[in-house]
DNA sequence: TTGACGTTGATAAA
DNA sequence: TTTATCAACGTCAA
């Protein structure tokens, strides 16, 4: 018992990866620990109420996916304190790193002015304090956290990493969100990401096994000082007000229900052995045509490789399988292909600055694609009431079913339901023909003009780029020419 | 160097 | 109802 006091503590910083299975992160802080500090900080700038939103969320998450990371923490604390643990959860006033820097270490460094004097109500004002009163008293000297490609994460990581090494704290970041490293498969293909899937395929291997060891117990937390233990907070106390009237959505969060949802799915082996993404219905929803794992891999409530894992398994035992890109493991691997894309790809989330935004000539129909996979119109007979006694040949431009159909189906065109705000079929001739001469004129700008090469562009450019530029050249002069 | 291909979808023509 | 065409470009095989 005196041990378990006096040797080593670590901390493991839960961000994503809110799960016990497969966490490398969690099980290299458990190694050796005599104290273990599972934490996670709760981010003001992804969970505090944006009035500006559009529909009730932050600035950076819909209320859905607040409430989904809430119910997630939940079940994570639960199932470590079935292993003896527990989750702690910090709240940060305003920066994450700063939080986790000063449960980490005394921190003298960031000294925040007397709350009175600040600006700030709610759920968050009140964080600082807590967290510069325990600090010292937990002597963490192994910080551990799964790797994190995302923009804004990686800045957060730099920051406390930093300090953690000038604090003489060992860290540990593994990568375990993705089933590949996304840095090592863009170094294995010359320093830049594939941009194309076959290519990422070709280059990616078998991805590592998870780690499943099943743990009895876990190191336990110690003292944790003059620290406020906080239970999860619910919306309505993180500020979000009259939201009664919000749909919850179905799928409830955290690593219980991923690994319930995922056995589920897997349960009927005939169903994965056939599955074809492209074959599945886009419109079903009251019995979707996928898993819908897809959020429970995104905040690691599933690991991805856990779930390659078991897909394989069925596999393993079926006569026939899909293959990628279709198949279950194709899906994942889309996932990982994206990843490893975006880390690589400088302004990836904007067509500014990014290279390899392609320009958008693709105008979606709401009434094509819509007829396509849903010709009856259950879609829109469930989410708009209204046109739910619409005929069906009428479902998709209702607008143009005769006075006496729009009577019998109860809904008057311009009175129950809105008229067509514009015409699909002028309107995106329109488009269509202003992206064209946007898209010309911007390409036409590239071109040096005949004789006098504007050199003063080209020379800024890397090799890579005058190669692409000169083939879209070569490629627009050949066009021209063609005409 | 060239041509074909890719989780594509919309639309006009046949 | 089916088929051809378009628009973009990285990648790979020929």
């Amino acid at each position: 018992m005196e041990a378990a006091t006096t040797a080593t503590a670590a901390m493991v910083w839960l961000r994503k990866g809110l799960r016990v299975h497969d966490n490398p992160a969690l099980d290299a802080a458990r190694r050796g620990a005599g104290r273990l500090y599972p934490v996670f900080v709760l981010d003001p700038r992804y969970l505090r109420p944006d009035p500006a939103a559009a529909s009730p969320g932050s600035a950076r998450a819909g209320l859905a996916r607040v409430r989904f990371l809430l119910e997630s923490l939940t079940d994570l604390d639960a199932r470590l304190r079935r292993l003896g643990s527990r989750l702690l959860l910090l709240r940060a006033r305003d920066d994450v790193a700063d939080a986790v820097c000063a449960a980490l270490k005394d921190v003298s460094i960031r000294p925040s002015p007397p709350l009175s004097m600040q600006n700030l109500t709610g759920f968050f004002s009140s964080a600082v304090g807590y967290i510069l009163t325990i600090a010292s008293q937990w002597n963490i000297g192994k910080l551990c956290f799964e790797s994190d490609t995302e923009p804004y994460a990686l800045a957060r990581d730099k920051k406390v990493t930093d300090f953690a090494m000038a604090s003489g704290i060992e860290v540990f970041t593994p990568v375990s969100h993705t089933l590949f490293d996304p840095a090592e498969i863009i170094n294995k293909n010359g320093g830049r990401p594939p941009l194309t899937y076959q290519s990422f395929i070709s280059i990616a291997e078998e991805p590592p096994e998870p780690v499943m060891e099943e743990y009895s117990e876990l190191p336990p937390v110690g003292d944790t000082g003059e620290y406020e233990l906080l239970p999860v907070p619910t919306v309505e106390e993180l500020g979000y007000g009259d939201i009664s009237q919000e749909e919850i959505p179905p799928f409830r969060g955290g690593e219980t229900e991923a690994l319930r949802r995922m056995k589920e799915s897997l349960q009927n082996k005939e169903w994965v052995a056939k599955f074809e993404k492209p074959k599945g219905d886009p419109s079903a929803f009251l019995k979707p045509a996928t898993t819908v794992l897809s959020p429970y891999l995104k905040f690691g409530c599933l690991s991805s490789r856990y779930f390659y894992h078991c897909i394989q398994d069925v596999y393993r035992s079926a006569r026939n399988y899909t293959k990628p890109p279709v198949s279950l493991t194709g899906q994942l691997l889309w996932r990982d292909f994206f990843y490893t894309v975006s880390f690589g790809t400088p302004n990836f989330d904007q067509m500014k600055g990014n290279k390899i935004c392609k320009q958008y000539h693709r105008i979606y129909s709401p009434i094509t694609f819509g007829k396509k996979y849903d010709p009856n119109g259950n879609y829109i007979r469930h989410f708009i009431p209204v046109l739910k006694d619409m005929p069906r040949e009428y479902i998709y431009e209702p607008w143009t079913a005769p006075l006496s159909i729009q009577k019998k189906a109860k809904c008057i065109i311009g009175k129950d339901y809105p008229k067509p705000v514009v015409d699909h079929e002028t309107a995106s001739k329109e488009c269509r023909k202003r992206m064209g001469e946007a898209y010309a004129s911007g390409r036409l700008d590239a071109i040096p003009s005949k004789g006098k090469p504007s050199n003063l562009s080209q020379r800024k450019m890397s090799h890579g780029d005058q190669d692409a530029s000169n083939s879209s050249i070569a490629k627009l002069l050949k066009r021209s020419r063609a005409e």
